[in-house]
RNA sequence: GGGUGAUUAGCUCAGCUGGCUAGAGCACCUCGUUUACACCGAGGGGGUCGGGGGUUCGAGUCCCUCAUCACCCACCA
């Protein structure tokens, strides 16, 4: 079959899917090494399309899994899909809401069901898309995260943490949406920087020997204060200490303590304490034994306990009403400005509430203690190596997990409340009735489910069928864990934690982080902006080999770099290159049996290109095995486009060597492969050259040692034909012949020569004038007419004063006693040679400067 | 407040363990219908590697410091 002038991706992309997955290339299979390599995919959200960062991680793994494969091992890429509890509620709800309804006017049970169907339809589109993008995975072992196996094994992880004692149940304060009525661990609360006031109330002592004035920025919940606290070294209260401050607004007396908590630079000094409403208060109540006054319930609004005045009021009408009271009563001092961090819901920007709430924690001390040991022994490599010092830091501030989430879609809790007893709880799979008997006791079962990423964090092993499978087995520790900086912390810290306990061995051998896909001018990406890139079209325009470069290429891992569109077309014109490369070929072959064997090198440029082929194959081996992608794809860009197509090619034009033509062709498909997977096994396909062959697991390249000498002969010919080239060019001249007095290198090259700096001839002459070449050592010169040489006079004095300064730094070095005794020798030996090429050059430039100055 | 990273050509970025006469792509300038490719070919211009100090025979690369910009974490009322 021939190959058509322009490569029309579309044409071939899905036919090719189609094939590899027909042909079961992604099943893991050994072929020809023992060894193993896996990736399970961080699973996208089940409730949207794939955005252009889920093409840029998908594009990396893939590269990695087909290179893998390539090499031989058996490859696993495993799909998956992600329920995304609060996450996809969030868009079902939007959904909803565009028919006038919400989630209360369900049951949890309802909710889950019709959420179930809203996510099936998503997990089949981005199925569609991942194919689109070319991704390697093994289609048979896609995974959801509500899928049966998953939520077994997270029970199976809750139940081990409960016998030994690592889940208890708390009324804690936790991080409380009062819009969407959940819990929030404290990683999904998002802290902004506010402007607010700072209130200086009154607190009069009961004894009516004077006052403390307390600052606060939350008035509102004075109501539950039970005491003010001042630090032990402040000379200020110590006095007061013991005592009671009568509250205003309230009947209630309330202590004087001392904690060191308190800081005595702020506000006043004293701080008003309400333990039910604040975190700081939460731990000084513990320590103190303080009641516990809850002021609002979990729909943001004054509860009924309160004075009646404020019933029922909002967070932010409550605190108009209570700074105005306290104004009228004149127990305000003052207002002063403060910026101050806010928590706000990430979702949907209401301000997180600390409430008091009954919830599921695990304690974490112990596993974040496994982590760091694991990641301070470096068991896992980090691309970038930064990442691991900025994971140990977060674990060892890590506090205890609150797993408990208050809405409909997720994984149910497997927990039973004794419905005589609350303080009985007992562990049970039974989870789809509301109601158990165990004995004669009746059990209700907790309403909530599993924060997400209890069970997105069970992914490595819970996917491989841990432990009896023989995917567990084969594939796990996973080789490498790819996936976003912005989840290192809630996700990637939890995998190995969680990995660590259950299975007592890390999850992953390596993590590479990827940056973020900004928009063109650096900014985030946002649908409200609307600046958001949809991967598709760009796939529909360039072809998916396009995207999928344009989008590795110049990019380092965990640098968040804008999208490019220049990068897409220059990774087009990439494939497009290599597909005309390939017609060439193709027409220069015909139907050349034999093409398979291995090349049969001949001339200086045949022993060149196979010389490229193996440093670049090398180099491109070395930079894949560390995860270097972009490096890769430089490295192959150049072999293709200038050593092969602007070089070889070129020079094959008039003596070809139809095996080292095919057989460099053949080795940079391969090479090509893992980042342009379409286009390449497209013209493998097309070429057959061998039967019912898929590129796809076709063995990675290994040349054999190539014979430098021989490939230097080439430099030189390359040497002489650039500086001809650069001549002609300065001078605009054409029709030129390069004369020599009978040297034997340019003889035997010099249809080669003439050919690629485009002269009417190379000759052998007895005598002549013109401009002699000065970058070789060869005596031959250009028949250039006497009066435009002198054109070229300041070109020479130019570089002769560069070759000069050159010399001139080298020598210093020389000069230098200790550069000498201390550099290795390799490198004192080299700037040797570098001072001799330069002295040898500057003397031909000399030489030729005189030559037509005098003439 | 703590942590991490960035600052290299007009733009976007490489430069891994110090040896560089500092690279790439795009953009720019000058040529060019050459047996695949104008999604092309040939040639070229452009940088005192953010500032300052230090270590070293040698620093874009290591250390200190300052400046600017990101990102992450954090319960200062």
């Amino acid at each position: 079959m021939k190959l058509s002038k322009v490569y029309e991706p579309n044409q071939y992309e899905s036919d090719i899917y189609a094939l590899w997955e027909s042909s079961e290339a992604f099943v893991p299979k050994h072929r020809g090494s023992d060894a193993t390599y896996s990736i399970v995919m961080p699973p996208p959200n089940a409730n949207a399309n794939l955005h252009i960062g889920y093409a840029l991680t998908a594009s990396l793994e893939d590269i990695a899994a087909r290179y893998h494969r390539m090499k031989g091992e058996a490859t696993l890429l495993l799909p998956g899909a992600d329920h995304a509890g609060f996450e996809t509620q969030v868009v079902y709800e939007k959904h909803l809401a565009k028919e006038g309804k919400s989630r209360f006017d369900f049951t949890r049970e309802q909710l889950y069901e019709q959420i179930l169907e809203f996510v099936a339809k998503n997990k089949d589109n981005f199925a569609t898309q991942f194919r689109q993008m070319g991704v390697s995975c093994d289609w048979s072992q896609f995974t959801f995260t509500l899928d049966d196996k998953i939520v077994k094994r997270v029970n199976a992880t809750f139940k081990k943490m409960w016998d030994e004692g690592l889940i208890y149940r708390g009324e804690r304060l936790v991080n409380f949406c009062t819009f969407h009525g959940t819990a929030f661990a404290d990683i999904e609360v998002e802290h902004k920087e506010e402007q607010g006031s700072l209130w200086h109330i009154r607190y009069p002592l009961v004894d009516g020997s004077g006052e403390v004035v307390v600052a606060t920025t939350r008035p509102e919940t004075m109501l539950g204060d039970t005491a003010v606290a001042v630090h032990p070294d402040d000379k200020r209260y110590s006095k007061f200490i013991g005592k009671t401050v009568k509250l205003p607004l309230t009947n209630r007396e309330i202590p004087i303590i001392a904690d060191a908590m308190v800081e005595v630079e702020f506000g006043t000094g004293a701080v008003k304490i309400t333990p039910a409403h604040d975190p700081n208060d939460f731990d000084v109540a513990k320590r103190h034994d303080l009641p516990f006054i809850t002021v609002i319930d979990h729909e943001g609004k004054i509860t009924h306990e309160m004075p009646k005045n404020y019933r029922s009021l909002s967070v932010a009408d409550a605190r108009k009403a209570v700074v105005n009271d306290l104004e009228s009563q004149q127990y305000l001092v003052k207002t002063e400005d403060l910026t101050h961090n806010v928590g706000h819901c990430y979702k949907c920007g209401t301000v997180i509430e600390p409430l008091l709430r009954e919830q599921w924690f695990i304690d974490m001390k112990p596993l974040a203690k496994q982590a760091i040991k694991t990641l301070k022994a470096e068991k896992i490599a980090f691309y970038p190596t930064a990442k691991r010092d900025q994971l140990i830091a977060y674990l060892e501030g890590l506090h205890d997990w609150n797993i408990s989430r208050q809405i409909a879609w997720g994984i149910p809790i497997p927990a039973f409340q004794n419905i005589d007893d609350p303080e009985d709880w007992i562990y049970d799979e039974r989870t789809q009735e509301e109601f158990i008997t165990v004995g004669t006791k009746t059990y209700r079962r907790d309403p909530d489910v599993f924060d997400t990423w209890l069970s997105s964090s069970s992914w490595p092993y819970a996917t491989l069928d841990y432990p009896d499978s023989d995917d567990f087995k084969q594939f796990y520790p996973l080789s490498l864990m790819e996936t976003g900086g912005e989840i290192l912390q809630p996700w990637v810290s939890r995998m190995i934690m969680l990995g660590l306990y259950v299975t007592g061995d890390i999850p992953f051998e390596a993590v590479y982080i990827h940056g973020y896909v900004m928009a063109a001018d650096g900014s985030k990406m946002s649908k409200s902006v609307g600046n958001v890139v949809d991967p598709l079209p760009v796939i529909e325009q360039y072809g998916s080999d396009a995207l999928r470069i344009g989008i590795i290429a110049n990019r380092a891992p965990a640098v968040n770099r804008g999208y490019d569109v220049a990068k897409v077309e220059g990774a087009r014109n990439f494939c497009n290159k290599l597909w005309n490369v390939a017609r060439f070929i193709e027409d220069k072959a015909g139907d050349q049996a034999g093409l398979r064997a291995e090349p049969d090198p001949k001339t200086p440029a045949d022993y060149w290109m196979l010389y490229k082929l193996q440093q670049t194959t090398e180099v491109v081996t070395r930079y894949l095995d560390t995860y270097r992608f972009s490096e890769a794809y430089d490295e192959i860009y150049h072999l293709l486009w200038d050593d092969y197509a602007d070089w070889y090619i070129e020079a094959s034009k008039g003596e070809s060597n139809v095996s080292v033509l095919a057989y460099t062709l053949e080795t940079i498909l391969k090479l090509v492969h893992p980042l342009a997977p379409f286009v390449s096994e497209t013209i493998w396909q097309t070429l057959a050259w061998e039967q019912e062959s898929i590129l796809a697991v076709a063995t990675w390249p290994s040349p054999s040692k190539a014979n430098a000498k021989q490939a230097a002969d080439f430099e030189e010919i390359k040497t002489i034909v650039g500086e001809i080239r650069a001549i002609k060019s300065a001078l605009k001249l054409n029709g030129l012949h390069l004369y020599h007095r009978g040297e034997a290198f340019l003889n035997e090259h010099a249809d080669l020569i003439a050919r690629l700096s485009r002269l009417e001839g190379v000759q052998a002459v007895e005598a002549g004038q013109g401009l002699h070449l000065t970058q070789t050592n060869l005596n031959c010169w250009l028949d250039v007419p006497q009066e435009t040489t002198r054109a070229y006079a300041a070109d020479l004095q130019a570089q002769a004063k560069q070759q000069e300064q050159v010399i001139t730094s080298l020598q210093a070095r020389l000069k230098n006693k200790s550069y000498v005794n201390n550099a290795p020798k390799e490198i004192v030996q080299q700037t040797k040679d570098q001072l001799k090429e330069a002295e040898g050059l500057l003397k031909n430039i000399q030489t030729e400067y005189q030559r037509f100055s005098t003439s």
